[in-house]
DNA sequence: TCGGGAAGGTTGAGACTTCAATCATCACTC
DNA sequence: GAGTGATGATTGAAGTCTCAACCTTCCCGA
């Protein structure tokens, strides 16, 4: 069951055993690696992944500094998620807040010269441990071929269409 | 920062802009999935993603019973997630314990017949959801290479040697 | 300009995960 | 057969995420 090989009338088209095995191989690679840079950067820069992530987003972003939604958006999390994620950024001292002035209910989350700190110190170790984890164990073509699977992949779950379900306007 | 393009002596090897395209497009493509598929799970099934893959794996095994190590082993999890995970599958009637009468510490996960009927009215929606989100955008070429690259990344971070750090060893 | 819906963002409760500590049993050795 | 370390699994607390409810401000038509 579940992706169970069959064959009748009305019944959904299965998985057959290659796409099944695709997909295991997809849950396992991302179940891992998950962990495996969620725990990494838990012991060398004190916060999970998704946390770094918007470090990073912001580090890159002018004047290091982005409205929270459009953040949300970048980081592909709800709005929500990213309120709180903030608000533990905030008391680490690694980021701020700062009110929009042309939008009043807006806030930008500013990454702070401490959180710049961070990243400085740990960004050589992260960026080895995803070399030694995906890049550097596939070939220049298979690596070609990913980008464009996950683009495929990332944009076909974003429908520009209005009424989407998108984390970031939920 | 980040994955920043730098060049100098001792630095690490950054990642160069395809490189970090691809890697934005890996992250932003599984994140989507993710929380694409567990709310279509939590809507129509009552649950995660990674809870459902448990049910799927009790029901794939024999007499429908997995060790706790075992499953936490396929799943890529830890044990003590496991169990916590175990504990509210549990309590919806859909799993059931019985102890091991050849290891009297070892415990089995075992899928009640409730589960087993959850699985049975919730698969084809699943497949279908899996289907529009991954299989039906890519090529046979595509998936195949997906396939292989996924295999060697959950290899890479599964290593064979004695003190490894997997999650369900931990 | 008033009213109502949309957009930006936050909040708290409940659900889930992590981490370290714990307990019982097993396997091995002396 | 007693001691010791390893294995199988669980627990509770703290951290994170989801969901729905909420508040404020903006936008726009009547």
């Amino acid at each position: 069951m579940g992706y169970m090989n069959r064959a009748s009338a009305d019944e959904p088209r299965w998985l057959n055993d290659e796409e099944q095995r695709t997909w295991q191989a997809y849950l396992h690679a991302t179940t891992l690696l998950d962990d495996h840079l969620d725990r990494q950067l838990q012991r060398d820069a004190g916060m999970p992944h998704i946390y770094y992530g918007l470090l990073v987003k912001l580090a890159a972003a002018p004047q290091r500094r982005l409205r929270m939604t459009e953040l949300a958006m970048e980081s592909k999390i709800t709005r929500s998620r990213l309120s709180h994620a903030i608000a533990r950024l905030e008391k680490n001292g690694w980021v701020r807040r700062e009110e929009c002035p042309s939008d009043k209910r807006g806030q930008f989350a500013v990454l702070t010269d401490a959180g710049y700190e961070v990243l400085r110190r740990t960004a050589p170790g992260h960026v080895t441990a995803v070399r030694q984890a995906l890049f550097d164990r596939l070939t220049p073509e298979q690596q070609k071929s990913l980008g464009e699977i996950m683009e495929i992949i990332a944009e076909g779950l974003q429908p520009k269409e209005a009424g989407a379900d998108l984390p970031w306007l939920r």
